[in-house]
DNA sequence: TATATTGATTCGTGTTACCAACTACAGGAG
DNA sequence: CTCCTGTAGTTGGTAACACGAATCAATATA
């Protein structure tokens, strides 16, 4: 039985899904412009921000083609916020990581992108919020995972 | 008292926020790849979809400079997806639409984002998806406004 | 050892996005 | 009515981002 709402319910979901990454991610990239960050250069720097990786995996954590890694890499590490290095198994593979000024900003942005989203945050109650991370975690399959922003 | 597990919860939640969103902006990325359309031209696709505006209103509904704008409508009337005519209220002003070809392809392009998001969305019962359709709501305010992917 | 495969870079191309400058029209102030 | 100011859109210049193809070095595999 039922069957009845549930098409509705999907169309309703999708549109609140999309709507909600939209602003979501006005909101980082805002952040991100505020100290001349674009968004991909914001989750390269929170995807390092506890790890150290090569060039490829970066690549595959992003979903990007090595060629953009390297163009990525090479304007942050121009910058200061990250570095290369030989990796020590494979020496064709090259590491790269944070330098204690990329994690500083990292730390920053990640603060930044807190308050702005308080103004969205805070229109819900704690038991809402907690219910929301939830569905959300349960969503994208529970993988608690490593940090994307 | 409490206010001990509520900067977590707002961090969890932020995690969760930040990494849906870049999910979906994925999926949604990818199905507009399918059929060689960015992510703004999509998102231009969608909100014309029933609706005309100038370029100006365009450009703010993205938050984009006019500028951008005058681009996008370019290529996306080249490709026949849309179409300029001046305003009949302001001979400085110019409407946009969308033509059939457009208007095919941004409801083909609404099926696929669909099925692309159907394994997330499947992961949820009925129930949970609609809790998640009212807490996004809430946590945009309730605006339930003009499509947005 | 010869041949593939993999890791990264470089090069060329196209899109997106910004800003500043410009043209054309609209709406007052005088 | 004329001048001035503001608004609508475009153009041109610049930079980031992203892709694919080609290349080079190092590693695996036959």
């Amino acid at each position: 039985m039922i069957t009845r709402g549930d098409a509705e319910n999907a169309d309703d979901l999708i549109d609140a899904l999309s709507q909600t990454s939209f602003t979501v991610m006005a909101v980082l990239a805002r952040a991100g412009a505020e100290i001349d960050l674009s968004l991909t250069q914001l989750r390269v720097l929170a995807i390092l921000r506890d790890r150290r990786l090569r060039m490829s995996a970066l690549a595959d954590h992003l979903g990007l083609e090595r060629s953009t890694m390297s163009g990525l890499v090479d304007r942050a590490e121009k910058r200061g916020l990250m570095q290369r290095a030989p990796s020590e198994e494979d020496r064709r593979a090259i590491d790269v990581f944070l330098t204690d000024a990329g994690r500083a900003v990292a730390d920053d942005t990640r603060l930044a992108v807190g308050s702005s989203l308080a103004p969205l945050t805070d229109r819900l109650s704690a038991d809402a919020r907690r219910a929301l991370v939830l569905l959300l975690g349960e969503l994208r399959g529970a993988t608690p995972g490593p940090r994307q922003t």
